[in-house]
RNA sequence: GCCCCGGUAGUAUAGCCCGGUCAAGUAUGUGGGCCUUUCGAGCCCAUGACCCGGGUUCAAAUCCCGGCCGGGGCACCA
């Protein structure tokens, strides 16, 4: 079982997820195949968000669990391109979505595009005219696509619905060879006119796009006749084994309209698992509104995997989520604080802690005679990570330093603070500087003295910006921290102790991660 | 309007198919305590839920009916 982790994963806490995945309820009649098979399939019109990753993680967890019982499994990308006019492929989403997968420590045994795959669905489509299950609405003929669509609410066919095979192979040629323009003619699959619900009733399977206008991103304008979701869907699930698919609940429908394909090919359809609507309050995980935002979608501020990733969430942390949801078909709402402190139990034991103000304001501590020693421990919990000093000389006196704005704003003459690891201070006075002088060294006279304990920056400190997401605007906060920062690496998180965990992305830049 | 699917503590989830062991488990949150030179983590204690009404039954979170509430679908989108 171990073994069959990604590496990514296993470093870091495979116990907690090998749980996770145990806890699923078994798929439906799994004893019944061989290889569980599950597919991802993708639209790649945008990248993966936090919606969108749960089929691809609850999926990926049921080929391990199944795995880990002994049982052969596999995962399969598929990606679902056959619109290039309301959802036209983004052509760096292909590549992106496989980094979020492989990010999420995913791996896929076989990967397909459907825009390669267009000579399979005319195949199937002859088939299927042929078996009499589907048929043509043409402009021009006695069933046009306005008759079709009559036809529907009327009940009573239109009339190549009973027509030979032969005429509506015919009409279907037509179509290929471009004798039509978009909306004039369609394939449509025989279900049931009658059926209660109207979007089952004779569905359309292949549509034709004027891809001269709308070129697809990567098949261009070779193609004009596309196959519709529910048909390329129903052809590929077959053609590729595969038998489960976990899918949103909004696509429950689409399980019954694909039936007709099933029945009328003779294949056998694949178990339906539909899950709930997931959540987060405070984020939309709708495409298009967040395609609409104007932002890239890496950007810190979205709910997209690549948006996470950059903002310093650990991919486990979704993992954690996800299976903590589960596959239950009630919808689920989240809350990022659920996602952060995922994520806080994950990078509370790794990241360092360091000292940093905002808004600094000087404090001056007057009649010093000693230099003073800080010495600080990298991580409070693990003091064999070592210890770094700050040495502080006086200057005629005088010792120099900054606290951040709001430690100084509850700050009134004659209060006690300790400087941390550093020394007890009484105030003075308060003005643009805060004057103080030593009032005991020892942290046990601190505790008598009810005083807080905040942290402080050199007068030689780094100057810092941290952006800190907040909704969607992005605050600024500018401060100093002390200089050992200088030597964080780059993309490493650390802790501002009393701030919050932070990622470095440049010599003096950061990122708040969260609390 | 029509057609599906749901409703267990603040949130998430287990239990429901196969009624009793459920005066409902777990996680998280919240309150309190311990620990700790930040925060967090950790440990201990506490808090808190079966949508409502009928029915079946010796017995209902679990089965049936009705109501209410929520979600989804009703495309030549996926």
């Amino acid at each position: 079982m171990l073994s069959k982790w990604p590496e990514a994963l296993e470093e870091r806490r495979p116990e907690s997820y090998r749980k996770g995945i145990e806890d699923l309820p078994p798929l439906p009649n799994d004893n019944k195949y061989e290889v569980i098979t599950l597919r991802f399939a993708p639209n790649p019109d945008f990248v993966l968000h936090l919606g969108s990753a749960r089929p691809a993680i609850i999926d990926y967890a049921y080929k391990l669990k199944y795995e880990g019982a002994g049982k052969r499994a596999k995962f399969i990308l598929r990606f679902e391109d056959t619109d290039p006019r309301t959802k036209r492929p983004m052509p760096e989403a292909y590549d992106a979505i496989r980094e979020d997968l492989r990010w999420l420590g995913i791996r896929w045994d076989e990967e397909y595009i459907q825009s390669d795959r267009m000579s399979i669905y005319y195949d199937i489509a002859k088939k299927m005219i042929e078996r009499g299950g589907a048929y043509i609405a043409a402009k021009g003929t006695d069933c046009t696509p306005e008759d079709w669509k009559k036809s529907k609410v009327t009940g009573v066919p239109c009339k190549n619905r009973n027509e030979d095979p032969s005429i509506n192979l015919e009409l279907f040629d037509k179509m290929l060879e471009g004798h039509y323009q978009e909306g004039e003619a369609v394939m449509v699959i025989k279900t049931d006119l009658k059926h209660p619900d109207p979007s089952v009733r004779d569905w359309v399977a292949m549509r034709i796009i004027d891809t001269t206008k709308y070129p697809h991103p990567r098949v261009g304008s070779r193609y004009i006749v596309w196959p519709t979701y529910n048909f390329s869907v129903s052809i590929d699930d077959h053609l590729m084994g595969i038998t489960h698919i976990l899918r949103a609940q909004e696509h429950s429908v689409n399980t019954v309209k694909q039936s007709f394909v099933y029945a009328h090919m003779g294949w056998e359809q694949p178990e339906a698992i539909h899950f709930g609507r997931l959540k987060i309050v405070g984020m939309t995980l709708s495409k298009t509104r967040l395609k609409t935002l104007g932002i890239k979608w890496d950007d810190i501020r979205l709910p997209t995997l690549a948006g996470l990733r950059n903002r310093g969430i650990q991919p486990e942390a979704i993992w954690n989520i996800m299976l903590q949801v589960g596959v239950k078909p009630t919808d689920a709402t989240i809350t990022s604080d659920n996602l952060f402190a995922e994520n806080r139990k994950l990078i509370e034991p790794k990241a360092n802690r360091y000292m940093a103000v905002i808004n600094p304001v000087k404090v001056i501590i007057d009649n010093v005679q000693e230099r003073l020693i800080a010495r600080l421990p990298m991580h409070p919990s693990y003091p064999e990570r070592g210890y770094r000093e700050i040495i502080l000389e006086p200057i005629n006196g005088k010792i120099e330093l900054f606290i951040g704005r709001t430690d100084y704003e509850k700050l009134d003459k004659g209060s006690v603070i300790r400087l941390m690891e550093l020394v007890n201070i009484e105030v003075l006075s308060k003005d643009d500087v805060v004057m103080a002088r030593i009032h005991s060294k020892d942290l046990e006279s601190a505790r008598k003295a009810n005083a807080p304990i905040i942290q402080w920056v050199p007068i030689n400190g780094l100057p810092i910006t941290v952006n800190r997401p907040e909704g969607m605007k992005i605050i600024e906060d500018k401060g100093m921290a002390e200089r050992a920062v200088a030597q964080v690496s780059i993309g490493e998180i650390i802790q501002f102790m009393r701030y919050g965990f932070v990622k470095k992305t440049s010599k003096d830049d950061f990122i708040y991660v969260h609390d």
